[in-house]
DNA sequence: TCACGTCAAGCAGAT
DNA sequence: ATCTGCTTGACGTGA
């Protein structure tokens, strides 16, 4: 079990999500904010490294406008110097990465051009783990994506979608439950058509579900990792906020429930991304939790 | 230096 | 009709 926290380190003091307006885009822009992007990502996998932190997200704000028909800009070799460094830190460290798409990517639209954007978007995704040249566990984590007032119909459309995009992103993606729209039970179902893994999210789950507990889920989708290719599964964790909207994420872990988590879970391996308000600070706990040996996974 | 209106993109549910 | 959440504030103008 590697474990993780998504995009943004709160204390080394620089960012690697930094963007600009699209009317203040210019090649110049990009160059400097990319650089600053580049390297700031460089030193949050270092400090990573030095902390035991060895699963990370890697923001979708790397490039801005990287799939925006602005961006005329060659940016994948002006920076494949810097991507291969990046790679090489992550390979040698054996660091797991993903990346989340957010929610304007879409492959099952209706729309065929939001589905087009959709692709470029991901082809951009996929690149950035390309040039880093990491393997096919390196994974881009997606939705099903919208109902459409029909949802077997729209279950439909992202099969056939799927098997429209370039191997390049079809080999990197993993298919994440939502809290309101496609549950577990309807990932299993498209990873059982596209075989791409499911990634399971504790906390959507327990938003939206078919009565699986936490247990069964993580079973259940075991299989849907194939080792060899995908790695181990991955995991999105994070509790609730106790006293607010019950979509937000907590401020900070709560260790208890994590260390009952880890219990009930102990027979099975995988990485584990803690979307947790304090980022790289309940990472560290939990760091600590698992290295005690009170909660060492029974493997 | 600070306040604050606005920011590439979509969908669904709440108000 | 408009607002909010999503993984998450922060860019940039004007004073």
């Amino acid at each position: 079990m590697r474990v993780g926290y998504p995009c943004i380190n709160r204390s080394i003091g620089c960012k690697s999500d930094r963007t600009f307006r699209l009317r203040s885009y210019s090649k110049q822009r990009l160059v400097e904010t990319v650089e600053n992007n580049l390297n700031c990502l460089f030193k949050i996998l270092t400090f990573n490294l030095k902390n035991h932190l060895l699963f990370f997200r890697i923001t979708s704000d790397l490039i801005p406008f990287a799939s925006h028909s602005i961006c005329r800009f060659n940016w994948q070799d002006h920076f494949r110097g810097k991507f291969e460094e990046i790679g090489g830190l992550i390979r040698g460290a054996g660091m797991r990465i993903s990346m989340h798409p957010d929610q304007f990517t879409l492959i099952n639209s209706v729309d065929d051009e939001i589905f087009m954007r959709s692709e470029r978007e991901l082809a951009y995704h996929a690149q950035v783990l390309d040039l880093m040249n990491l393997d096919a566990s390196a994974k881009i984590q997606i939705h099903i994506g919208g109902v459409y007032g029909n949802k077997e119909e729209s279950m439909r459309r992202f099969v056939e979608r799927f098997y429209r995009l370039d191997d390049a992103i079809r080999r990197r993606l993993a298919i994440e439950n939502d809290d309101k729209l496609y549950c577990l039970r309807d990932c299993l179902n498209i990873s059982a058509d596209t075989g791409s893994p499911i990634l399971f999210d504790v906390f959507h789950h327990g938003r939206y579900n078919s009565g699986e507990s936490v247990q069964q889920a993580i079973e259940s989708i075991m299989g849907t990792w194939n080792k060899k290719r995908d790695g181990i599964p991955m995991v999105d964790y994070s509790s609730q906020m106790c006293d607010g909207s019950p979509n937000q994420h907590a401020e900070t872990l709560d260790m208890s429930d994590f260390g009952a988590f880890l219990k009930c879970t102990s027979r099975y391996d995988f990485d584990v991304m803690l979307e947790i308000k304090d980022k790289e600070k309940s990472a560290l706990k939990a760091v600590k939790a698992i290295e005690s040996p009170r909660y060492k996974p029974i493997i």
